[in-house]
DNA sequence: CCTACCGATCGGTAGG
DNA sequence: CCTACCGATCGGTAGG
């Protein structure tokens, strides 16, 4: 909740944490330099408002997922073609990418430091969250909308071609996040190239 | 060299401990573990081979930017249209990465470890090389080979778009180097859509 | 390549 | 929220 107004302590060292964990990677973040952040004096403070260091993480990470997992049950819903449904997927990870970036970061760098049984909890969760989309990939080719392509390499092309936006957001932006999203949703469906 | 004959302990050791990078991440791999892994008992002997945990990493990032660096040159030099020499750097960058996956992964996503000044080092040699292959692309636009689009959001979708296939390497491939490649171009240069 | 070891740092707990 | 502290683990060195 990047954005909400009167923030409890907790909030505020979970987003200070989910920021150190963006910034260092999960291991180099040390609860001491989280604790010197949030204006505490001793890292022992911070476990009144956290059980562990994991726990952090599993937050993000999980509440990621499910941001993802909410966004494609409602396309799935709706009944449009497979090129729209790709385009409000696009739309979907450009969305929860800029909406708060560096969550989004540690989600997809840090999760494997999640122990088990959560990282096998995450990766079921991600395996299947992949096989939907591409089932609308597939049902793009076998209409016809789409080329003739391997779903995997269409799937993993257009899932990474989203993954750099947290860089771009921490630059100058020249460019309006519309401008951007369009921009990469005509190169993924129609190309780079002029017809 | 993963594929040479006589290797060297010294060989095995920087190439043990590349995989370890990989699987772990450089700050989770341990040097006792690598020990192990490569038959010594004890995590000091590891010290007749190399200097230190951090050389290793600095020899995998630099050994690979050195490898885009070369190649872009190659393929500045060529006088071929901008969506010829595009191709050429997808090809690149997909041969670097299937030639070594295990350490273009560790290039990837664990230069941040590498300390000052190395770290800046590597950064001037990114930026460079991602400042010629923009050129490549503004050339492109600037001739009409290529739609008016934001040069830095191309740049780093095709960028992206290749970080994947180590992932794909992995798993069981169902699909030859040649057609991915395939895909991969056509779906950047002509898009997923069918005309 | 091993033995022996070091100082630093880690996440976390007990108790108030 | 602090004081005091713990056991574990880390990368690395000295010396043979």
């Amino acid at each position: 909740m990047p954005n909400s107004q009167k923030k409890t302590k907790k909030e505020l060292v979970f987003e200070a944490a989910g920021k150190l964990f963006m910034e260092k990677g999960y291991l180099a973040a040390s609860m001491r330099e989280l604790a010197e952040r949030v204006g505490l004096e001793q890292a022992s403070s911070l476990y009144n408002h956290l059980k562990s260091k994991e726990e952090v993480l599993r937050k993000i990470c999980f509440d990621n997922a499910n941001k993802f997992i909410n966004g494609i049950s409602e396309i799935e819903q709706q009944s449009n073609t497979s090129a729209e449904k790709v385009k409000q997927l696009i739309a979907l990870h450009i969305r929860v990418a800029t909406d708060d970036f560096t969550s989004v970061t540690v989600f997809n760098d840090e999760w494997r430091h999640l122990s088990e049984p959560f990282l096998s909890n995450f990766l079921t969760l991600r395996r299947d969250y992949e096989n939907r989309f591409r089932k609308i990939i597939e049902s793009g080719i076998a209409s016809g909308e789409f080329k003739k392509t391997h779903s995997t390499v269409a799937l993993y092309t257009i899932l990474t071609s989203v993954r750099w936006i947290h860089y771009w957001y921490n630059e100058e932006r020249e460019l309006s996040l519309e401008d951007m999203e369009k921009d990469i949703t005509s190169m993924l469906l129609t190309g780079l190239e002029k017809d």
